[in-house]
DNA sequence: TATCCGTGTCATTTC
DNA sequence: CGGAAATGACACGGA
């Protein structure tokens, strides 16, 4: 009898362990009190422009961390029907009992899962020292466990299974303790999980019953990032079945994961562009892209044929591996918060350093292109030039189609042209090997954000995708490679200007004119310089026209909603006063009734209500006056009132 | 196939 | 005066 009991207990126990895990996932206070009071969501509905996309994300996010938790959330249904089966479980045993339970449970998660293999024989005599130190300290943990290890370690060590019996039986004894953890803890306990249980809103429920999910990411991370480092070029080929492994590792890392990827996905750029993809070339690009990520200083030394475009992208062509890389990581891992760093920190140093190291090799290209081939690719050469004109699928950009899918890479990772003879005989020779730069600019030049640091979109993410994959390329990806290509990059590809488009526009105009005065560009390629410029600039202007256009016009919206709002609450005020005014009238009328029926006058007769009123002064007095009836019936009212006066005496 | 929406580009004005 | 920004208008492609 006695163990079944101790079974029933430990059942309870297990089930209450259960119940906290869900039904103090969600902060109730936030529901009631945040989510009416404003709209958190608001630039969610801003609609779908570009420059919104990843708002949402972040404001949702932003909500999960604050008080506006959407009540369509998932989790409140878990909420009310766990509360529910919890009074249940309540009204089973002592009141004490499983309110204690709940409240050191709530943050008990991590070592109660971490314990998993069932029952902890240690015997906690201090648990109800660490139940008072552990609302506080949990929760902590619960926000540090990213980065903590340590702690738990703690955990782990606190109240465990038994320690919950022992501690019940330690509840029992103390009853004094028990009724103040009964009042405080679980208020205190809840309002302090709330972060911790708006952060596992987005890990899920798995990540918190998985003890393998229990790990801090950092340790999987720098594990995750040594594996990496460890790869060899020959493993490569087992690097996307490595992070397709890794991923079942990192599920804890969802969010992690998801914030990178958002923050990545600005970062993409394409393999095409940067890595001079063939379609045949799908093992190779993969060796290429490590070799790019891990060999920076091999790519530019060890490729003495490479032109001097290559120095000028060395800056660029590692960070667009390394976006190629962690683009795709990014979708399948958590692995891509390792690159994240090394990421922006490239984008940082790229700047405009190539520019600084152009060499008038390089300008010795311009010389031999035929003439006729930048005619036929631009044969305007103005402001209007291809503007009827479908870019790389128009037929006047036919030969940069081919020019582009003739892309290939060579031993050392640099860029290059196969031989193309369409081209040569147009007079265009290797020179793509200076394209490096521009492969960068062009892989960040495709989006349609509205800030700097979002410059790298689009396009490549796809395309970096595409090349993570093993399947060679098909002609149609490389066409549609091809055609996310600006034209604008095409044009500065085919006169074979060493900057890229990013480079171009972003420049300060000093440092433009420079380059178009001391560089000896030809005529057509400081007019291409200077469309190039003023289109990129123009095409910012015109996403900021738009964004500011949509601004207003949701700020119109929302004020005309607020003023209607106003509006609405006026007109119910008007008529609630109009309302209690007349009720009070009649109040005031009713008590001037009475007061003057109590008043006599000379002859000790009741005061006619009719004839007379009660005034009340601002100093307080109140006067009884009586009413002034119009000129002529109350001079004829005073005069009979005289007569009768004068009658009487 | 028509329509809507997002985007790029050009022309123009303003700063 | 030239560059940049802002904006209306138009064309184009995708859904």
């Amino acid at each position: 009898m006695q163990i079944s009991k101790i079974y029933s207990k430990e059942g309870l126990i297990q089930l209450t362990i259960f119940l906290s895990l869900v039904g103090l996932r969600v902060d109730i206070d936030s529901y009631l009190s945040g989510y009416y009071n404003d709209a958190p969501l608001i630039e969610i509905n801003l609609g779908p422009s570009s420059a919104y996309i990843q708002t949402p994300f972040h404001n949702f996010r932003d909500t999960l961390d604050g008080n506006h938790v959407h009540p369509k959330c998932p989790e409140l249904d878990y909420f009310f029907a766990s509360r529910r089966l919890l009074d249940e479980v309540k009204s089973l045993g002592s009141p004490r009992f499983p309110t204690h339970l709940n409240a050191w449970l709530v943050h008990q998660v991590s070592a109660t899962d971490k314990g998993d293999s069932g029952p902890s024989t240690s015997n906690d005599t201090d648990t109800s020292s660490r139940l008072e130190s552990l609302g506080f300290e949990a929760s902590e943990d619960g926000e540090h466990l990213p980065d903590s290890g340590q702690d738990l370690s703690d955990l782990g060590q606190g109240p465990c299974n038994t320690g919950a019996c022992g501690f019940l039986k330690e509840a029992s004894e103390d009853d004094v303790r028990v009724k103040v953890e009964e009042e405080s803890v679980p208020v205190t306990q809840l309002v302090r999980s709330s972060s911790l249980e708006q952060e596992s809103l987005l890990e899920g429920i798995a990540a918190l019953s998985d003890p393998v999910h229990l790990h801090p990411p950092s340790i999987d991370i720098d594990q995750h990032w040594n594996n990496l480092l460890s790869l060899s070029v020959t493993d490569l080929d087992d690097l996307d079945s490595l992070v397709t492994e890794r991923l079942s590792d990192l599920d804890t890392d969802i969010t992690t994961a998801i914030s990178h990827d958002v923050s990545l996905r600005d970062a993409m750029v394409t393999s095409v562009g940067a890595l001079g993809v063939t379609p045949e070339s799908g093992e190779s690009r993969i060796v290429t892209q490590q070799r790019s990520l891990f060999r920076m200083e091999s790519t530019g030394s060890s490729n003495p044929d490479a032109s001097p475009g290559v120095a000028l992208g060395l800056a660029a062509l590692p960070f667009a591996s390394v976006c190629n890389l962690t683009g795709n990581m990014s979708q399948h891992s958590g692995l891509g918060c390792c690159l994240d760093e090394a990421v922006f920190d490239q984008i940082n140093q790229l700047g405009l350093e190539g520019l600084d190291t152009i060499d008038t090799q390089l300008m010795g290209c311009l010389e031999i292109i035929d003439p006729q081939v930048l005619k036929d690719l631009d044969s305007d050469s103005g402001l209007s030039v291809e503007s009827s004109s479908r870019g790389p699928v128009s037929p006047g950009s036919s030969e940069m189609s081919s020019l582009s899918s003739s892309y290939s890479e060579d031993e050392g990772g640099a860029t290059g042209y196969s031989s193309d003879d369409s081209v040569r005989s147009k007079g265009i020779i290797d020179y793509s090997t200076a394209w490096s730069p521009i492969d960068l600019s062009e892989s960040l030049w495709h989006d349609h954000s509205y800030s700097s640091p979002a410059f790298f979109d689009q396009p490549l993410v796809t395309l970096s995708h595409k090349g993570i994959k093993e399947e060679p390329v098909t002609d149609e990806e490389s066409k549609s490679n091809e055609r996310d290509l600006s034209r604008d990059e095409l044009r500065a590809r085919t006169m074979c200007i060493p900057f890229s488009v990013l480079q171009i526009v972003n420049m300060p105009v000093e440092e433009f004119l420079d380059i178009i005065d001391g560089h000896g560009f030809s005529p057509e390629q400081v007019t291409l310089l200077r469309d190039i410029r003023r289109r990129g600039k123009n095409k910012l202007a015109a996403q900021n026209c738009r964004k500011r256009k949509l601004d207003a016009i949701t700020g119109l919206q929302g004020e005309v909603e607020r003023l209607r709002a106003q509006r609405d609450r006026l007109v119910r005020e008007k008529q609630l006063t109009a309302k209690t005014m007349g009720a009070v009238g009649q109040q005031i009328k009713q008590l001037s009734r009475d007061i003057l029926a109590r008043l006599r006058d000379d002859s000790g007769r009741p005061l006619d209500p009719e004839q007379f009123t009660l005034q009340c002064w601002s100093n307080g007095r109140v006067v009884v006056q009586p009413i002034r009836r119009p000129a002529i019936s109350s001079s004829t009212g005073n005069k009979t009132k005289k007569r009768e006066k004068e009658k009487k005496q």
